[in-house]
DNA sequence: TTGTATTATAAAGATTTCGTAAAGATATGA
DNA sequence: TCATATCTTTACGAAATCTTTATAATACAA
């Protein structure tokens, strides 16, 4: 395989070095961004192997942008952090982060976990597209096509279908999707999703009285495919 | 998803006990081994979901059976030990470990560590499928297909062949059958079971007349096979 | 073989769940 | 501010599912 690339989001151009050095004496490809912003962005424009994430950003908290990263990036992200907080590791890790390590960090243990999680996360395939049928989910750009062309649809409608179509084929509980777009609070209103279903269901169906793509299962939820 | 089983080798019994307390209330289900060898044994003969492995211990070294695990055991396996040595962490990582922590650790973080390797795992392999002749369960989906084709089934009738197929085999009673999928209260509406039996077989028996799977036991209750 | 208990099937009735339209409420942006 | 888009509620007919009843088929024991 080709060199795997590393993006570093940090805000400290020493550190940002410091890591680069040793990075690329390693055979890495490294991009860096010193901004939480400019990680999103060049992560979206360009998506690496790993992203190093430094916790403690001034722009959005590290936290932020792992959970805004995680939306549709599926790859190892490390977590580099100044704080041996215990909540603020179990809060990375609960979102999302592949591992934790507190700065300052010893260099051959980061670059064997690096090591460690790219090799893992080649096992797994991960795409930022997502195809089903005619249907066409960019994750990244949070752009829905049908047929090649753009389907315009409200965020929570987006959302709905991302979270669908990252779950094709299972049987997605009612419970389950309103805890996940609406929230916690919100399971028990049904009549919500019956909405939004049909909503989508007008926008992506070829026919939307007899659906070939999001699937009732009454009395349960229901199926993308 | 039922518990997820937790395999701990180590062989200081106050770890073993502060772990076992710790994953049980957290709702793992904990077997223990005290030795390298023990643990090598257990985890061959029912796999765990996950391993925690000292790396100091006395009859083989950890490393060692680090690496005789990961010849065949390909879910995560998180290293505790008390060496904070970086030759030794690299060298289990390179080796397949998952994860390692420095005794003494934090128990939140150990916990987040877990539920993070657990899941990472679960989206690895979901083969939570069962497979009996031409019929397939997969429970996680909650889909069934009959020699490949989706089996249309209500949802009472899913739990109903759910409940059957995991007690393949098994003679299941009526009143054990009943208590199951329709409550406590329902123990004596037998004529429930017999409609939802008749449309089940409808449903993934070749010849309804002639069932191959749902068998009856005349004055007990059915079996699956 | 006959009678009884158990089981199977069909179909009607009751209930629950679902889909849709549309009105009201709230947020968003010029 | 207003206009527009979006979200939340409400209402009701349609569809699916469940429950009940009736009757036929089968199994089993005397």
């Amino acid at each position: 395989m080709n060199k795997a690339e590393i993006l570093i989001i940090d805000d400290e151009p020493q550190i940002r070095k410091l890591l680069q050095i040793n990075l690329e004496s390693n055979g890495y490809k490294v991009v860096q961004a010193s901004t939480g912003k400019e990680g999103l962005i060049v992560s979206a424009s360009h998506p690496p192997d790993l992203i190093l994430l430094d916790i403690g950003l001034p722009d959005k908290s590290g936290h932020q942008i792992l959970k805004e990263l995680r939306e549709w990036y599926n790859k190892p992200i490390i977590i580099l952090s100044v704080q041996d907080n215990e909540a603020d590791i179990v809060s990375a890790l609960d979102n999302g982060a592949t591992d934790y390590l507190t700065k300052p960090f010893r260099t051959g243990e980061l670059l064997a976990r690096i090591r460690s999680a790219i090799k893992r996360s080649q096992n797994t395939e991960n795409n930022s597209t997502i195809l089903c049928g005619d249907i066409e989910i960019d994750l990244i750009a949070r752009i829905v096509k049908r047929k090649e062309d753009i389907v315009k649809l409200t965020s929570t409608e987006y959302n709905l279908l991302a979270l669908f179509a990252k779950n094709e084929g299972k049987v997605l509980t009612h419970q389950f999707i309103l805890k996940e777009i609406w929230g916690y609070s919100y399971q028990t209103e049904t009549q919500y999703l019956r909405v939004f279903v049909g909503t989508l269901r007008k926008k992506i169906e070829e026919n939307p009285n007899n659906p070939q793509h999001i699937i009732t299962e009454s009395g349960v939820g229901y199926r993308f495919q």
